[in-house]
RNA sequence: GGGGCUGUAGCUCAGCUGGAUAGAGCAGCUGCCUCCUAAGCAGCAGGCCGCGCGUUCGAAUCGCGCCAGUCCCA
């Protein structure tokens, strides 16, 4: 990327100066200024080198400033500002090469090839199969999915995942719920369970259970129990779809113990005298490793814990060859962070491997009141209805916009009063206007014809040049994205394209009666089509071509 | 009591691996459609970047302390 070749040229001409010969660590940057005066980008070397040299900064600008060796001659004119930034201005040339670029690599146009080599699983909504998605998971799911799409443009060897949780008390809780709901329907005297699941969808599992099973259905605990959750996880599955999110695996938390997988890393704490008997108890030596307190791998009853199965789940993912685990956890789980690691480092595996994304919840509201979320009380909003009301790329937007720190107050009424300016319709209209002035210059019979054939010279106005800067920023993103683990940024920079290309819209007619200006805007207009397109595709939002 | 996250414009939030005049959307006000879609553009107004101290040539950004909100654990 250019940031790196403009490094090496700084870099080139620091040790030309032979000023910092004696310093042993140099370290710079080199960043696009926030005003254009600054030129296209500045580096902040020799405000670094003054104390490292007790020199004056602008003195040693003017000395690299000097020894600047542009061999490549993209650069206009190098300028010395106090206190000391060197800002380096590009010859148009060097954008009409963008140009190029872009149309050349289309729809691969953002790749990049830093997470060559790494294969990553990314897991995330694991959701319980006991009940219908809700607002948070949309929140994980929109977030998770966009992050997979940039890792892998990024060229990392990624998977998804999402972890089943079909095993234990709230399965039990669950199962019990829809066998009461079944047994009411076919008018049996019923004892609904202590804190049973009282959700419509739990009458609408027992109805669609007895309906393809027959009532045989409720004394069979074992098929019950898994046809039930497994009704349940088909609800999610359709969601996600309708969420255009989509899992290469779904993992179930029953395999690890059917394959005695928990038994296996138990034996294996034990030997390693990480786990220890306390009472009837098992406890793992998690303290010892960063956690606050050991805690409980079986309990007293003989019963193995949650906590111990998602040991076994982490040896599981590790041991499929995964060089990064990726989590994203509701804020809810944040306790959770601290021994789970504590246990891979117990388990003799390296602790960095593990990042925990720990997302901040969400608020639903209508107006200025809370909405409750709860499974239980039945009456909840969820992920479908909420697709249905204010669609799958505004819903997936929005949650986009936020940084996943943030708690996020979702005004369901907000939403959809406002859906018309929504800001995602306004990166789309950007879309839905580069095709109407593709469709208008078929009507005109105007064939673009390729960069290679266009005087892109023509291409001088300050909305051209500005535009095309903000679709190089492009592979930036991308990397920032992929590094940080920040998926937001996404739609930042798509407000920021579609701006300029609205604006470039406003002044600069694409169409018109010159025939070679024609074609050089239709080919800055071109990489700026490509450029949304990937954008918008990365985000999962659709690129409408009108509006 | 301990910990995670947050505190930036009236509202919802970006910016936070330190940079030169702090941004967007919504809400408010003023202009702009005989011309590729006005779901747009241009402009006005609106900010002790929670408070204090420190580090630095330079702090919304880093460190410490405090205050407030929120969630988790006790």
């Amino acid at each position: 990327m250019i940031r790196e070749q403009i490094r090496q040229i700084i870099k080139s001409a620091v040790s030309k100066t032979k000023m910092l010969e004696k310093v042993k660590k140099f370290e710079f940057s080199i960043e696009r200024p926030r005003h254009k005066k600054y030129g296209d980008w500045s580096t902040n070397a020799a405000l670094i080198a003054a104390p490292l040299i007790k020199k004056n900064p602008m003195d040693i600008a003017q000395a690299i400033e000097k020894n600047i060796d542009d061999t490549k001659g993209f650069l206009d004119k190098v300028q010395i500002a106090p206190p000391g930034f060197i800002n380096m201005f590009f010859k148009k040339d060097w954008y009409y090469q963008v140009i190029e670029r872009i149309e050349d690599l289309d729809e691969k146009f953002g790749e990049l090839d830093i997470g060559k080599g790494q294969k990553v699983l990314l897991e995330y909504v694991s959701a319980n199969p006991v009940g219908p998605l809700h607002l948070g998971h949309g929140r994980w799911a929109a977030v998770g999915d966009t992050l997979a799409n940039v890792l892998r443009k990024a060229s990392y060897d990624l998977k998804t995942e999402f972890y089943v949780n079909n095993y234990g008390l709230q399965i039990e809780i669950f199962t019990a719920s829809v066998k009461a709901a079944a047994m009411e329907k076919l008018g049996r005297k019923v004892q609904w369970p202590e804190n049973a699941y009282r959700g419509k969808y739990i009458h609408s599992i027992a109805g669609s259970l007895l309906y393809h099973y027959g009532p045989e259905i409720i004394e069979q605990e074992d098929e019950l129990r898994n046809k039930a959750y497994m009704t349940e996880l088909e609800e999610i599955k359709a969601t996600l779809k309708k969420a255009k999110v989509s899992f290469d695996n779904y993992f179930e938390e029953s395999t690890l113990h059917e394959n005695k997988n928990i038994e296996d890393i138990i034996s294996s704490l034990l030997k390693k005298k990480e786990a220890y008997k306390k009472d009837e108890a098992l406890l793992l030596n998690t303290s010892k490793h960063g956690d606050e307190k050991d805690r409980v791998l079986v309990r007293s009853n003989n019963e193995s814990t949650y906590f111990a199965a998602d040991i076994a789940y982490h040896q599981n993912k590790l041991e499929r060859g995964f060089d990064k685990l990726i989590n994203i956890w509701g804020a809810d789980h944040h306790g959770y962070v601290a021994r789970v690691r504590a246990a891979i480092i117990a388990l003799g595996e390296d602790p960095k491997k593990l990042e925990i994304i720990l997302g901040q919840l969400v608020n639903l509201k209508k107006g200025s009141k809370p909405v409750k979320m709860s499974k239980r009380t039945g009456e909840l909003i969820t992920l479908d209805d909420l697709i249905d009301e204010v669609g799958v790329d505004a819903l997936r937007y929005t949650f986009l916009t936020k940084s996943t720190d943030t708690t996020l107050d979702f005004d369901i009424d907000l939403v959809k009063e406002q859906s018309d300016k929504n800001p995602v319709y306004y990166v789309q209209y950007a879309h839905a206007r580069i095709c109407s002035i593709l469709k208008f210059a078929k009507e005109k019979r105007l064939k673009y014809k390729g960069v290679k054939d266009v005087n892109l010279k023509l291409l001088k106005e300050e909305g051209e040049i500005d535009l095309i800067k903000v679709l190089e920023e492009f592979e930036e993103i991308v990397e920032k994205i992929a590094l940080n683990l920040t998926p937001h940024l996404l739609t930042t920079y798509a407000n920021k394209l579609a701006t300029s290309f609205h604006y470039f819209y406003s002044k600069i007619r694409v169409i018109s009666e010159d025939n070679n200006l024609s074609q050089a805007r239709l080919a800055l207009l071109n990489t700026a089509h490509i450029t949304l397109r990937n954008v918008l595709s990365l985000l999962g939002v659709s690129a409408p071509e009108k509006m």
